[in-house]
Parts: structure tokens; sequence; C-alpha cells
DNA sequence: AATCTTTCTGCAAATCTTCGCAAGAGCGAT
DNA sequence: ATCGCTCTTGCGAAGATTTGCAGAAAGATT
């Protein structure tokens, strides 16, 4: 493995330092399986480096985010990171109902950004996509209580979002 | 006009009581133009309402938005609102340089929502969807300026973000 | 109009994220 | 190995947004 090479050269090559922060942080998503959050990752980290700051965390996921070696994804507001294996790009799409997060081929996003980029000259950031909308089961679910008849209440259409198996753990808050 | 009535209607149609904040947050924000972020919209509505707390502001827009009453817009992580006048449906291209937003039309981005339908089940909801990006001005801007290097620091990519015509007041807080 | 039930609002506290600043750490030159 | 110039980090504090709770208000009922 040459994690640790891609990464130090991608920060020296855009005349950044190389920090253990840096590479603690990307080793530490690296190590965890899909898109994890900031607390997650600062926790992650903290095992070797307790002393690590939460916004150490936040800007150093930021820079690695920005330099593509990681990706952003914001679920239900809160950010989240993942690896960015090399050759798999894809979008994001998080179902607003049970926060599970599904990946999307770029062969369609690829398609819009040329339009966009043709037809308004605004360069669309894959990268950084995040889509909302409902997943396949939960449009289902939703068909279903909507079989006619007003409405009852009102906020109600929202299980506390869990259900995936995305990543979330115990940290409690989520609108 | 029968903006108060539409109100009024939605609001009741989801069984969701019609209250002075309700109705004042949407003709605060049909009154403005454009995407206005929240605490603007408190500012507006206090106007005829200064007890109008933020925290009902930003669940009163948030509901409204849900009820495609007004759709949500989130510029450099800030959310925004503006009114969702019906049959002007358009998708949020916002500028990840100068925080600019344009609006794209729905066009390219239906064809997306029904491929991805089609292909993986999920249903877009492209009233929430914004994309960032870089607008051509800022593009035209990166390619020179990237003839040098030695990138300075990590965040402050480069202007602080404004520049735009879209809504942005001095609230002073940007990401 | 008085009453009752349930939803909303205002307030304060909690979360998530960013920012300013002084101390600490890279990295190139000595 | 040391020095110096900047970039980074840690820490505290400020911003932005959400949440819990108790009192206020809406809508149904009488």
């Amino acid at each position: 493995m040459q994690h640790q090479s891609d990464t130090t050269e991608a920060l020296r090559a855009t005349g950044h330092r190389v920090t253990i922060q840096r590479v603690a942080v990307l080793d530490a998503i690296r190590e965890m399986e899909g898109h994890v959050a900031v607390d997650q990752v600062a926790a992650k980290v903290r095992e070797k480096h307790p002393q690590m700051d939460l916004a150490t965390v936040y800007r150093t996921a930021g820079l690695l985010s920005r330099l593509h070696l990681l990706n952003e994804v914001s679920i239900g507001g809160v950010s989240h990171y993942e690896y960015a294996a090399p050759g798999k790009r894809h979008g994001h799409l998080v179902c607003e109902h049970c926060g599970r997060t599904i990946h999307a081929s770029t062969t369609h996003l690829d398609e819009l950004r040329e339009e966009l980029l043709r037809d308004t000259g605004f360069e669309l950031h894959l990268e950084h996509l995040t889509m909302s909308g409902l997943c396949r089961d939960c449009r289902r679910d939703e068909e279903h209580s909507h079989s006619g008849h007003t409405h009852s209440q009102a906020q109600h259409h929202e299980h506390p979002m869990e259900s995936g198996h995305s990543s979330n753990a115990g940290t409690g808050g989520q609108q």
C-alpha cells in the first residue's frame, strides 16, 4: 500500500504541508467504511492522537475534500466524508425519509454536467454533489400512507431516520 | 392577489394550522426578491411582528418548503429561501467561487430524474436540489490564476464570496 | 361565546461548523 | 542540527440551525 505516499504527494503538489493530522484523518476515513460523520472521524483519529481537535478534523477533511482525496456528503444537513477511491466516482442520493445513501453512477451525471456547461457555462462539481429525494422503499411507504383522506396530523412523515447501513452511530442529533 | 388564500388552503389541506407567523413568513419572502437568508427573512417579518422568534422563522420556512410553497437553497452552507412561484421550477447552481446563484431549467434535470428513477428507483426531489461548481466568469479566472502555484493556504480560496446580485446582504457570516 | 384538545410559538439550551488568534510544526536554507 | 518564514493546529468563542419545554393560540364542539 502506498496510500501514505499518495497523500503526501497530493499535499506537496498543491503547496500544502504534510502534517500528522492530515495523514491521520485520511487514514482514519480510509479505514472506516462508507460515509462517516466528522465526530466519528475525530473519535477514530483520537485513538492514536488523543489531542486532535475537532476543528482540525473539520478543516482537514474540508481540505482533503478539496484536493479530491475525500468526498463530502451532506446527510440530513450533517457533513460526512468518504475515501475518494480513485476511479470510483459516483454521485450521492440521500433519502429524505430514511437517510440511506445510494450511489449513482456518474454516467447520468456526466451527461448533465456537459449540458449545463454547454448551455449555461456553469461547470458542475460532481464530487460535491449530493441529491435528496425518496428511495424506492420509502416511496412505496409514502404511497400507501397517502391513500386518500385528509391527513390528520402534521410533520409526522418522518421515521427517526435510520434503518440504513450507511454508517451512522449513536451520535444522537438529527433534524 | 390571492396569495393569502393559496397559503391558507395549502396549510389547511395538509392538516396544518394557519397562523400569522406562517402567513407572515411567506409574505415576507414573496416581497423580497430572489433567495434570502433566514435572518433577512426574520428582519423583514419583524417589521410587522417584532416578537417573532428566529427559531420560528426557521421552522416555518422549513415547513413551507416541505409544502412546496417555498424553495430552499443552500448557499455556502447557509439556508436561503425563495418563493416557489407555481410553474417556474428550476434547479439551483451555486458558484463555489463567487456565491452567485444561477437558475437551471428543469429540462436537463427532468431527464436525470427519470433516468435515476428508472435505474435506481430513487425519486429525485428537484425542488431541493442545489448544485455547486464554477460559474462561467469564475471559471475563466481560475484558469488564469492557475498559471502560478504554491497555493497560499487551505480555506480562503479567493474572493470572499459575493459579487452576486443574488440577495446576500451584510449578515456577516459565511463559511 | 366558553371550553377542550392539539398544534405552534417563544425562549433557552444544545448541536454542528466555522473563525480568530497565539503557540507549535513543516520545510528550505544555513 | 539549527534558524527562520509561513502554514497549521488547538483552543475558545461566535455563527448557524435545531430541539425540548411550557405557555399561547387555532380549530372543533357545544
